[in-house]
DNA sequence: GTAACTGCAAAATATTTGCATCCTT
DNA sequence: AAGGATGCAAATATTTTGCAGTTAC
């Protein structure tokens, strides 16, 4: 278990709240909202604590947003290759219209995008929704 | 000037809010965030009223949603294709990180994207940021 | 011991709902 | 005239801020 390396390692003390939301995202497997870290029923996190963490953990490469078409926000670990201030997440996204499971779809491939001239790119967020694996 | 057209089409009684929001998604030629409609100094309108016009703009397939990192939802007009309940604005959306100005890259081809064995494609939304053509 | 983190209270902001009134057809 | 749309008030939900007390190092 490297929860406690990866604090560590973005010179963060150690916590129980950020002990445990990073729990919770090792065991989610994919991505959660506030309100998942929230409601989980065997913890009990302050509402404030919650925001402030996600805050940190994004603002230093630990975790990353999901924008979904319904105005909510999703969280999901990042890779490696992750550094503060720069996401390299271009993967895709996956979130199932009947469970709601958001996979991070690494190993799929796409071809880069090619913009028009003048447009540089920054950041690209890929979002499919459907039915998942589980649920046909 | 097919503000009208639009209204009639989809079976909406044409009033003064619809007619101006209209308007200024033609105008604007990009995204709008609701911060946007109701800033706009030469209306007045109610809170409420564009909260209630965007939404019956959503469900009847005249505009679409289009997420954002930052969780704020931004509107465009849908193209031709569009009908209610089903979208098919699966264009890449550009959003630049300077004058946060919101482009619809209609002829931006993308390849298809391969799902793994067991998903199915419903929606796919590509948001790509970066700067635009006007702000290099 | 000090700096950083948390929890509570409260402010600020955003969204939804109910209802009376007005407008479109 | 009837049904739908609007505006206002208020309820609800979400996010941010300040500060005092607590914890990690």
């Amino acid at each position: 278990m490297d929860i406690l390396d990866i604090l560590k390692r973005n010179n963060l003390s150690v916590t129980d709240s950020r002990k445990k939301i990073l729990e919770m995202f090792h065991h989610a497997d994919g991505a959660l909202a506030h309100a998942d870290i929230e409601k989980n029923s065997s913890e009990n996190f302050d509402r404030v604590t919650i925001y402030r963490t996600l805050q940190t953990f994004e603002t230093k490469g630990i975790i990353h947003t999901i924008p979904t078409a319904d105005n909510s926000i999703l969280y999901a670990l990042c890779k490696e290759e992750c550094s503060q201030g720069h996401h390299r997440d271009n993967h895709i996204h996956f979130i199932c219209d009947s469970c709601n499971t958001t996979y991070c779809l690494d190993h799929v491939p796409y071809s880069s995008i090619h913009l028009p001239e003048g447009f540089t790119e920054n950041r690209t967020d890929i979002i499919v929704s459907g039915i998942c694996h589980k649920c046909h």
